[in-house]
DNA sequence: CTGAAAGCGCTTACAG
DNA sequence: CTGAAAGCGCTTACAG
């Protein structure tokens, strides 16, 4: 059962190996008849190209790296993760390139494991999520000259490839739906602080607020899993001049904003009004079923993919700006009862 | 910026590289000093071994793959398989395997990516889930003498190490724990009902019933997502006769499940009991929460790749039974009103 | 204990 | 259009 190579078909074929590589390649150098013959005999004997001999001998990996750096507990019911890497599976797998997972504990882990992939030639690029101010990752990008793309940043031009969305504006619609529906109290309750995106969303959010003459923009920051959502939500709801709306930076804080309040008594939405960030299924699941500010995640996975593929075949590109999440309103967000 | 091979390391040391190769691998064959000494150059110019090297020279790949063959949407929030997959990486990581992961869509499409990844030498080793009756995949494991682990078989034996655990038992008790509430009217919304473990619990799921004398056992079947389990639970619910509890087959469905109670104006737990299976974080966070059968997800994925890597290093194990899932009982049930 | 060399299976200039 | 050969960076028998 050994497994064929290059030296079987050529012996089949009665050529070279170096007219097999042609052929298989789709380079010139072969005839189109020797060509057909070749990939008929590597068909069928279910030819599969020895991916470390090809990244050997100079080609690639044919592998692009993502890490993943949250708590197993939140990365499991955290939809967004799975939904980013189904997009990316779209994109890579028609182009057959293997996506490897690391989950790592910190920024500084994800560095090491970045700086062993690429030493090992392993990848042939990164996905690099959740960035951070000041982000530790990106100067060792730029020094290892690792292909890489950036999910979720300002939009900002750096050294590297982004794709971002328009957050601000979002949110800013969020807000704006909310008022028309006569809420005047409205509160947040944010993912990590440390987060670019989350920073440009509490930017904006302030913004908005003022604009519109909400008073002071409360937001209570928490870390997306669903503990802290409760908390921030039972804070929040607790005082004596409680919100009457509150918008979540994801869904599974929402979802556990609305446990919350049903544990406590309030009827969503007469009481209160919840919006999530991240549409996904789970907004759907629950009962008021959220109104929420949707996006198409699979589809910014895998524009990134598509993004990063490009940065590996040395095609500089400058930042891309995804679609503006949208917001889709559902059950749980109603005029407040006065 | 050129990558350092064991050449740069051997010339520094003034070694050959086959004594580099030697030291770096804690093979006998150089002194202690020397071995010391190349360590530390290894160390200091930031050496790491080119796996497509590695691989090609009859080493390992040192790599794992994983397929996943749920649609995007179901994939997202299914805190199952997040949970596997940090248990894995916990065991994987420590050893500086990869995991590798291809979304697909069907068991036939899992098959050519086996071949595939196989042909190429990309990966040593599958992860398998999902078993089901006949599987496709299990003779193609087989012909190719791909290394592999199968998660969440019958614990029948075969021809493949396998890991599972004991559902019957675990279903039992939830069954048992209701009558001792009170219940009597006991239905179930089950997964997918090709998959092996479905059929396990299905089986024992109605054993208990007949034993305790509850009459028909009534498995709705679904799919894992939210919407049949939505459907499932509305079909229970509208007939005349309806169930006073009901045990879902994964977390998913029961949030869909309590979801539908409330909409339909039914307290839970007062006219309707819930159990979810794969206890999660999702399950704390809804209200009132959930209770479920517990097992400890990412350490039953650690232990699978701890199979896993033995099967790879050629050591035939025979199956392993993990843990068995017990009940956690939460917020969401309670003797029937009457 | 150490060095020189073959070989893993490809890709890719270089000759014919 | 095709063949023969070098080379990618390791590992591993084989001599010394």
């Amino acid at each position: 059962m050994k497994r064929p190579t290059i030296a079987d078909i050529a012996r089949r074929a009665g050529v070279s190996k170096g007219a097999v590589s042609y052929a298989l390649n789709g380079q010139p150098g072969v005839s189109e008849a020797t060509r057909k013959r070749i990939l008929a005999i590597a068909q069928e004997i279910g030819f599969n190209a020895n991916s470390a001999a090809r990244a050997l001998s100079g080609a690639r990996a044919r592998a692009v790296g993502l890490t993943l750096c949250r708590p197993a507990r939140i990365l499991g019911i955290e939809p967004w993760f799975m939904g980013l890497i189904s997009g990316f599976e779209a994109e890579l797998g028609a182009q057959s390139y293997a996506l490897t997972l690391q989950v790592v504990a910190s920024p500084e882990q994800e560095v090491e494991v970045y700086r062993r992939w690429w030493g090992e030639r392993r990848i042939d690029g990164v996905i690099v999520t959740d960035l951070r101010e000041n982000d530790v990752r990106m100067p060792v990008l730029q020094q290892l000259q690792l292909p890489a793309v950036v999910i979720g940043g300002s939009g900002e031009a750096g050294t590297v490839t982004q794709i971002w969305s328009d957050d601000g504006g979002a949110i800013t619609e969020a807000v704006r739906y909310l008022v028309a529906l006569g809420h005047s109290r409205i509160a947040r309750v944010s993912g990590v602080p440390d987060l670019l995106h989350t920073q440009v969303r509490t930017k904006a959010f302030n913004e908005v607020c003022a604009s519109l003459g909400l008073g002071e923009a409360l937001t209570v920051p928490a870390d997306y899993t669903g503990e802290e959502g409760s908390r921030a939500t039972r804070r929040l709801l607790i005082g004596g001049d409680r919100p009457t709306a509150i918008i979540y930076d994801n869904d599974v804080m929402a979802v556990a904003g609305l446990a919350v309040a049903q544990e406590m008594g309030l009827s969503v939405p007469g009481d209160l009004s919840i919006v999530a960030w991240d549409d996904s299924p789970l907004c759907s699941l629950v009962h008021p079923s959220l109104t929420a500010l949707s996006r198409d995640v699979s589809g910014y996975g895998a524009q990134a993919a598509r993004e990063l593929l490009n940065a590996i075949d040395g095609k500089k590109v400058g930042n891309v700006k995804a679609q503006t999440a949208h917001l889709t309103p559902r059950g749980s967000t109603a005029p407040p009862r006065s």
